[in-house]
DNA sequence: TTGTGTCCCATAAAGTCCCATACTATCCCA
DNA sequence: TGGGATAGTATGGGACTTTATGGGACACAA
């Protein structure tokens, strides 16, 4: 599970360093990197282990073949993703056209969501963090029983 | 099940022993540590094992993927929470920006509270007891005879 | 050559592990 | 039943390992 958040810097040649602990939970899933592909939902990445592409391909293998949503997305999730192996101290390469994307600068910050994880410019991320706990906040009764 | 209270010391490494009773609750369910939050409901951490997130887990899965409040969730809970194991003494450390949104100085105490549990500050949380104390001989008459 | 990508090395800070000690609760036995 | 042996808990400190990060070297392609 991808859990928690840090901020890591990203350098001049698109390196930056992929959380330890999301590091180890990839590792379980029996390849050293990531896949990464842009969000469908705004100005960030996502990504996560190999295990979560062979999710969405079961999730896919179950709506029609000639469903027109089913192209569209198997083209974005599987086209739009890039694999990235770790280098020797765990960091990955983005490629320019997915910093472009996301717009990322000098801080990358790696955010966990179970399953997947996000990867945003810091600064953006601070901003809706905010936003996030008060809808969270109001919406927190409906995560009973904690 | 969590259950009681206990003070323990908070060092300079930022180390605290995790009562023995909650350890026991936490081995149980397969993993050797913890998981802390920031609470949405006030100035302290809340935590529980793993379990309890798969339990969240499932509990978003059951919500509509494009949900607005079940989005603010995934990522408060996911995001938000850090894993932290045991070290062979028992203890966990607590990351900089969880002490500091508890705002934990020397002594920190553990509240069972069933499922999961919270970490306060002991100073805040001995003044927070009077209040529920007297809430609740408030409202005892509630509690039916068994 | 110039740029791009990969690999390896160096280093500082942070995190983890291991050991020692003090204290407490529990057990055992005459 | 008193009292000591034993095991488990809580806490501090030092040593070691890992993580994050920058820079250089090398290879290949335009």
């Amino acid at each position: 599970m991808f859990l928690g958040n840090s901020t890591n810097a990203l350098d001049r040649k698109g390196r930056v360093s992929v959380p330890a602990g999301f590091r180890a939970t990839c590792e379980a899933a029996g390849f050293e990197g990531i896949v990464v592909w842009p969000s469908l939902d705004g100005t960030y990445l996502e990504g996560g282990d190999l295990s979560l592409l062979a999710y969405y391909q079961d999730m896919l293998d179950g709506l029609d073949a000639y469903d027109e949503g089913r192209e569209a997305l198997e083209l974005v999730i599987f086209g739009e993703s890039e694999k990235l192996g770790f280098d020797s101290t765990g960091r990955i390469v983005l490629p320019a056209h997915l910093r472009e994307f996301a717009v990322l600068d000098k801080k990358v910050t790696f955010v966990g969501r179970g399953r997947k994880f996000e990867i945003w410019d810091a600064d953006a991320h601070a901003a809706r963090r905010e936003v996030l706990r008060e809808t969270a906040r109001a919406n927190r009764h409906r995560m009973k029983p904690s």
